[in-house]
DNA sequence: GCCGAACCGTAACGTACGGTACGGCAGGTC
DNA sequence: GACCTGCCGTACCGTACGTTACGGTTCGGC
């Protein structure tokens, strides 16, 4: 499925020069995309191009740690799976569901996936799966105990998580992310956002809520 | 919204010889992704890179020119709502979810996104604009008339045509082609196709299904 | 048979950019 | 103070590729 992605902790052995350096190269790639060069990181950064080949290696050394460097900062909480009702696994799927579209709508993520999109046709590196590794399957690791506490609780109905998962998914995502990718000007307000994730969280539940509340009731 | 896509008869104006060089830019396309160069085309297409320029001006009108193209020949019949009860309207969504199902995890679709969604990022060109009109865009239109049929034949309850499309487009595509154009290996059979255009038709009518059946009965 | 247009193949040009080399400077160590 | 290390700034090299130029060939029209 996918090529495996080195677990390495990469904030590991990241001084804050280098991070700062990673910092400036993200925000050249929101800014530039794909076309930004060596000498223009070197130059935001202040470094010096020889300091960025001693460090990351190559080019794509660069864009690799850049793209590890922005996913080691959006780790988000998980959520707990302890006193679950109705009201507060709601509250749980709104709140994934809001995250994931602001996430998917910010410029960074949009520049980071547009990059790891146009990488992933030549396959010198794994952007795409490094890409796919903190988002999609980072945001399955987290619903998923949310869904199976669900379930056990009696809350939801459905076979296999995974499936349930990606119904979720769709349900939240439709057609934004594609749409942002290709340069549609989607305005996506907090207010839109927050709509979207409870209609989205309401139609979720209606397809796999428990049909007779918890416990059989 | 969208930045207005030209809406010319791409296939007029088009003589057999350049239908013809813009297939070899179209295979060079879905196994080099990008990467491709004015030479290889050539090459490929056995005209000289002179003929490409006068043709297609530059490299990103020969782009564009490939892209729509490719577009002007996925233009699918559409779907009529005469005669409509709950099984036609059924094997319509499911002949528009496997349709599309096939159409967003082929090579072709894959590498034309790729590249457009590539191209998004610094807007040189509208190729995003292209692939949405052709992709996304297209696909509502043809697929809202069958919607409205369906409400119309109280099959189907829902204000916004819109919405309901989105959430339909939502439970079909899933994480199906954000997975594939990261270079997620995703084997979609045949037969796994067909289970998911009727998962997602099953979905969709659970979620806009008339609660009372068709006429209030 | 001759002309011009269209086109092929290829050589040539200019530039952008990845990658390397090197001189200079600051700060730490002995 | 001598020296080493790490880094900045910049000049430089090689190459890939977009774009242009040009000689040679085919072909329809007269």
């Amino acid at each position: 499925m996918l090529q495996g992605v080195p677990d390495i902790e990469n904030s590991e052995a990241l001084t804050e020069r280098q991070q700062a350096v990673l910092d400036a190269a993200l925000r050249l790639l929101v800014e530039e995309g794909d076309h930004l060069t060596m000498t223009a990181v070197a130059r935001r950064a202040s470094c010096s191009k020889e300091t960025l080949y001693k460090w990351f290696g190559d080019r794509d050394g660069l864009l690799t740690a850049t793209v590890q460097w922005q996913a080691s900062k959006v780790r988000v909480a998980s959520v707990d799976g302890k006193g679950l009702d109705l009201a507060s696994l709601t509250a749980s799927l709104e709140r994934f569901a809001s995250d994931w579209l602001k996430v998917i709508s910010s410029d960074t993520s949009i520049a980071l996936n547009r990059v790891a999109v146009g990488h992933a046709g030549s396959g010198k590196d794994n952007l795409g799966a490094v890409v796919l590794e903190n988002g999609r399957f980072a945001l399955a690791k987290r619903l998923k105990p949310v869904l199976e506490a669900g379930r056990h609780a009696g809350l939801l109905e459905f076979a296999d998580a995974e499936t349930a998962f990606r119904t979720f998914f769709g349900l939240v995502g439709r057609d934004v992310q594609i749409r942002l990718l290709l340069g549609d000007r989607l305005e996506l307000t907090e207010a839109a956002i927050g709509g979207d994730a409870i209609r989205a969280t309401h139609q979720f539940l209606a397809l796999f809520g428990a049909k007779n509340g918890p416990q059989g009731f």
